[in-house]
RNA sequence: GUGGCCAUGGUGAAACGGUUAUCACAGCGGGUUGUGGUCCCGCUAUUACGGGUUCAAUUCCCGUUGGCCACCCCA
């Protein structure tokens, strides 16, 4: 998509003649959104909608409350939460420096503010666990790709104050339902990393093996090994692959603690019917995460893309000691949402658009001023009514009541205002009745009553009640 | 951040050095301000931006911006 290149120079008045000659103008690069970042249109929305009103509807099932947390926060949150030598940390923030010397950074996920939210807001002595969802834009300054912007958006779930495996469970659960059941088929990919004591062990057992394979390593490989050696398992290269195969797993590092935890988690899986996959090379990117991770991917063709992963999560027990709380269990999810509408798309999965029951069409001055009272009587009613009150001709007002869908069309004419009367058009069969203006509110209700025992093709999504800033 | 490919209206495409840039869809207007889903007519692009080569550039070259793909990494 590409704005209109319009020139908008052409009414631009050259300057005077005798005034000091102004550089000609240049026809300006036409306005974009920043790389990364893009407008979510009227067209799309129906999808964000249909993924935002089921995400809510599930989170509320499973006892999730809302929050809200700032979009910006202190650099050193993420610095300290993410982990400094993450790739997000290094060198994806969008951080800012204000007059007063605040280092700022726009948030790159939602877990780590959260936590902070927890922590400075004493959720400790509110009834554990505390559990919450958050929905809103997140920033990260990567290179932009399909299924990856600078500016993207979050739905997440976080439970703070529980340790049980089952949650860890329900987590991957919830997950699954949501795009299950907005219809996208999905599969969860699931394994424990450990305490940070067994990780480290392990990971020493793999710095070690790869080690002797040094000569085979790529630079970036080798680069990996010194810096973020579980790194390696990701790796495409088809050698590392093929040494994959040898390589040391961490399931057979895990501490016991963590192993008995992960057997629950699977047991808790097989109890739901979720369908997962063990995966011993995941491991995610950032440092808070302990134990279990998983992350959901869309069944289809392209599932090995990393793109493919439309939610990730897992369980951070060691963040809120990192940022400076007591140390408390915690578990979490997020769901890609850019990535999940645009699945919805490839899917050709069609949203549920606001539908309209009545159109309200007029004619001449006084019809529309009789027409605008009756939307007004419709609207007050809880009628789904619409109009076209800046459009003339009656046809153009007929096309468009017809778009939308409407069932019924009530037309108030020069004529009609005279008698006190509103024409009742059934749009499906074009017949038309005459009613009392009066009445003509309480006649449609009684039809739509009617109608309501028939069966409805079209289901309806209603707008929601709040502005969201998603 | 590294490398590669690409850029024509709101959308999808065609033209690939030479007269008014073609087609479809969408949008808007009209077919006597009284009636929609069909039909007919009309309107809607200084070919992303800037520069260069040429008698001539949408077509070739360079830069910029943006998109896509791979890497990196993640949602």
């Amino acid at each position: 998509m590409r704005p209109s290149q319009k020139s908008p120079s052409k009414s631009a008045k050259k300057a005077e003649g005798g005034a000091p000659s102004v550089p000609a103008k240049k026809a300006p690069q036409p306005s974009m959104p920043p790389r990364g970042m893009r407008d979510v249109l009227p067209n799309d929305q129906p999808y964000w909608e249909m993924l935002r009103i089921k995400a809510r509807e599930v989170a509320t099932a499973y006892g999730f409350e809302r929050i809200d947390t700032p979009i910006v926060e202190e650099t050193t949150l993420f610095v300290r939460g993410i982990g400094k030598m993450t790739d997000i940390v290094e060198k994806e923030m969008y951080s800012f420096e204000t007059s007063g010397t605040e280092k700022l950074t726009l948030r790159p996920e939602g877990t780590a503010p959260t936590m902070r939210s927890y922590i400075s807001n004493g959720m400790v002595n509110m009834p554990q666990p505390v559990k919450v969802w958050y929905m809103g834009p997140m920033f990260r300054h990567e290179r932009p790709q399909h299924g990856r912007y600078r500016q993207f958006h979050t739905f997440g779930c976080e439970v703070i104050g529980d340790d049980d495996a089952v949650t860890d469970a329900q987590l991957a659960l919830m997950c699954y339902v949501i795009l299950k059941e907005i219809g996208i088929e999905c599969t969860v990919r699931i394994n424990s990393i450990g305490t940070p004591e067994s990780r480290a062990n392990y990971k020493n057992a793999l710095v070690s093996y790869f080690r002797s394979k040094r000569a085979k390593l790529s630079d970036d490989d080798k680069r990996r090994l010194l810096r973020n050696p579980l790194r390696l398992l990701d790796s495409k290269d088809p050698s590392v692959v093929e040494m994959k195969a040898e390589a040391p797993q961490i399931v057979d590092w895990l501490d016991e603690d963590s192993k008995a935890h992960f057997m629950r988690v699977l047991e808790y899986l097989d109890e739901t019917g979720v369908p997962y996959q063990l995966d011993p090379y995941l491991v995610r990117g950032l440092d808070y995460y302990t134990k279990t991770v998983f992350e959901v991917f869309a069944s289809g063709e392209n599932e090995e893309l990393a793109q493919a992963a439309l939610a990730g999560g897992g369980r951070y027990d060691g963040l809120a000691e990192i940022l400076g709380g007591r140390p408390t269990p915690a578990a979490g999810f997020g769901i890609g949402m850019d990535r999940v509408v645009s699945r919805l798309k490839e899917l050709g999965i069609k949203p549920l658009r606001p539908a309209t029951d009545v159109f309200v069409a007029q004619l001449g001055e006084q019809g529309r001023k009789r027409a605008l009272a009756v939307f007004e009587e419709l609207r007050i009613a809880g009628i789904r009514a619409s109009e076209a009150f800046s459009k003339n001709p009656i046809k153009a007002q007929m096309e468009i009541a017809n778009r939308l869908g409407a069932k019924w069309a009530i037309v108030i004419g020069q004529k009609e205002v005279l008698d006190g009367t509103a024409i009742i058009r059934d749009m499906d069969s074009g017949t038309q009745e005459i009613s009392d203006v009066r009445k003509v509110v309480h006649e449609i209700k009684r039809k739509l009553s009617n109608h309501a025992t028939e069966p409805v093709v079209e289901r309806i999504v209603e707008p929601t009640a709040e502005g969201e800033t998603t």
